[in-house]
DNA sequence: ACCGCTATCGTTAGCAC
DNA sequence: TGTGCTAACGATAGCGG
């Protein structure tokens, strides 16, 4: 007789308390991760690359990267690493690029907004419909 | 009467022959890749950087980091970033002020997201009722 | 090209070992 | 802690508009 197992049971994305439910849910998902990474480089050839460090005092790294991880974070910043030994002119690069990503993440922020604004008003309507279908 | 449809079947994970099946799947592929990504740093408090660049001519690029994608690939390159010298301690500063605003626009995004997803499914929520009710 | 739909496939939470 | 299982959940291929 088989035996009934409960199964799985939806679970809210929000931070994990259980720390051993945690590591497990952190190995399960980050090998699911990369291999929806690495299918997505085959299937499409897409080219990326991916960081992972690992929560808490562990913080592990894992990455991969199709061609590289360093040849597309080069890329990325749109130009060849700077000399490592050049400290001042390495950070002054480094803060423009901050800047352009500051920049490119508070439009991030205004087209969420735009898009949350119309989800709402989606939502608004559709309860519309319903209130006026009753 | 409800038309049956094929469903989908089964993929091998080899490169799409077919351009604008492949377009479709990139850009379906991405968004799932990504959400997937934001899950696992806010379920498991992972940190995780991740770039995408878009196959073919267009070569778009897609990024996505918390705390932020420079941030980790420093770190990733094992080199933590304090020059010692007057200019390179201003610049230092700045950059970790900086730091603090990618974090908190970062933060600010990912809010955005689960809040967006939770309209996106209170909207189809909302339509599951009005069908079952119908 | 992009969006909505849904049958079907793929991922994973909860257990048991 | 790690491996294996499976019901249930989530992602998405193939279509239609």
């Amino acid at each position: 007789m088989p035996r009934r197992r409960n199964g799985r049971k939806r679970v809210d994305i929000v931070k994990m308390e259980n720390e051993s439910n945690l590591q497990v849910t952190f190995s399960k998902r980050r090998a699911g991760l990369f291999k929806k990474t690495s299918e997505h480089c085959t299937l499409c050839g897409a080219e990326i690359a991916i960081v992972v460090f690992s929560p808490g005092k562990a913080n592990k790294v894992y990455s991969f990267g199709h061609p590289s991880v360093e040849l597309l974070v080069n890329r990325f910043h749109g130009r060849d690493l700077p000399p490592p030994n050049n400290e001042g002119r390495h950070n002054h690069l480094l803060m423009n690029h901050q800047n352009v990503v500051l920049r490119e993440l508070n439009k991030e922020v205004m087209n969420m907004e735009e898009i949350l604004q119309m989800e709402k008003s989606r939502g608004e309507s559709i309860l519309e419909i319903r209130r006026s279908s009753s």
